[in-house]
DNA sequence: GAAATAGTGTCTATCAGACAATATATC
DNA sequence: GATATATTGTCTGATAGACACTATTTC
């Protein structure tokens, strides 16, 4: 190994966030406007330098609580609390104009939140649905404030970002980080559908989450908030691997 | 997004490289000995820095094919073909006592080759069955050659390579990465009992494996290598995703 | 009562795992 | 023939998906 430590070409390196919630029964993400050069004006992807002392995951949550107030993982929070995983590494040598960066992009799942907090250094922030973000269809997604593509490579990493939520909640318990802490099994099963696109069957569902071990847990409160019979009130189980997996259906 | 170029904290950024194969029965890892401070005389993994102008998945091959002769996925290849993919990236501050330095791990999968390569850098060079590099058991499985830990934080990295090469074989076609470009149902079979560590039935992994549709195309030839029934001699076929996926058993 | 959502039960095709039986090589 | 591996077939229990039916709320 080559180690020569007084010329090692110089890298910055930054953590990009992939926030996804669902909100009005669709997967969003989270998108800051840039206000400055290179691609002034352009939504990108939430992120940051990584700062001197810091670890990679603190980094990622340190721009994760800047950007939306969330904890990632906070052991005993009032706050908001968010799965965070690292996503990938993007490097290519000119994603940046200006320099190398190489940037660490992290995952985020959230449960629905009242409003982007439009905090920290962006110049301004919105949620927005993956597919009017990417572009899907050949453009013809984008509205009017979405008429171009991310910045840098950003719709490479939402897109792997979007791809990696979508597999996980095949065969872990992921899906209730969607979720608020108290949730019914129709409003997961909607979690499913919203991430996924599809339409699954409200009783196969019900069956097969309620008979996985330590998925789900009774608090033994009902609500009524979607209307119809009161629904059974679950928090979050211990287990995190699904076996037998929820599968996707196929398409 | 607070980009200062002129002011962002200077990084090195390397690629390390987990390379497994299947060796007499047991999966194994490249490793090499650390020639120079820190960690001199250490068990290590193959890696090193990424250049100016490189992306990380070239300098990954790179160095893949600087240790190993391998070349990653070449498509007119007469050298011996790797599968390659990013694995993690690694970032702790204080991983290197030296500098800041982070690391973009990388798993590459390749069949048995004759013996290791010292090339490259590397002061010697071995494969090294994993279970013998991240001493389980309380140690009680390092050898000699192996009393200590992998240099860095390398058996984290080694020990999270793993875990990807035994997931990833579940519901994907990638356990023919260990295979020769040709090769028959038993020998892949022991490919997945040497990655899992489990016994298999022969006739349930057989009638699995060829009435998956595009996980195997029979050359037409076969071969008595193993000894027995000659079997018939199958290439990897063009599915990457098994659907269904082929099960670890239950521990 | 109509409509909506929640929850249970039933049927069927498919699949994983256990294992009998046959095929074809080497020693 | 003994032994080893390859390959096919059979049986059984679990599960996914389709869907009938009941339960309990709001309008």
């Amino acid at each position: 190994m080559p180690y020569d430590p007084s010329a090692f070409p110089p890298f910055a390196v930054t953590v990009d966030l992939v926030v996804l919630t669902v909100r009005r029964h669709a997967l969003c993400a989270l998108a800051v406007r840039r206000g400055e050069s290179p691609y002034q004006g352009r939504w990108a992807l939430p992120g940051g330098f990584v700062r001197a002392d810091e670890d990679l995951s603190t980094a990622a949550a340190r721009e994760l609580t800047e950007e939306t107030g969330l904890r990632a993982h906070d052991p005993v929070g009032q706050n908001p609390v968010a799965h965070l995983e690292q996503l990938a590494t993007y490097g290519d040598p000119q994603r940046d104009p200006r320099m190398r960066v190489v940037s660490v992009a992290h995952l985020a799942l959230a449960p629905d939140l009242p409003s982007p907090t439009a905090g920290g250094d962006a110049h301004s922030a919105r949620w927005a649905p993956v597919e009017t973000l990417l572009g899907v269809n050949d453009g013809l997604a984008r509205d009017a404030d979405q008429a171009a593509p991310l910045a840098f490579d950003h719709d490479q990493i939402l897109a792997d970002g979007v791809e990696r939520a979508r597999s996980k909640i095949e065969y872990s318990s992921l899906a209730t980080a969607f979720c608020p802490p108290e949730f019914t099994v129709g409003e997961l099963r909607r979690v499913y559908e919203a991430v996924w696109g599809v339409a699954l069957d409200p009783r196969n569902f019900h069956r097969k989450v309620t008979g996985t071990p330590g998925f789900l847990v009774p608090t033994g409160g009902t609500t009524t908030r979607q209307g119809g019979r009161p629904a059974q009130l679950f928090t979050a189980g211990g287990a995190t691997l699904l076996n037998p997996p929820m599968l996707r259906p196929e398409v």
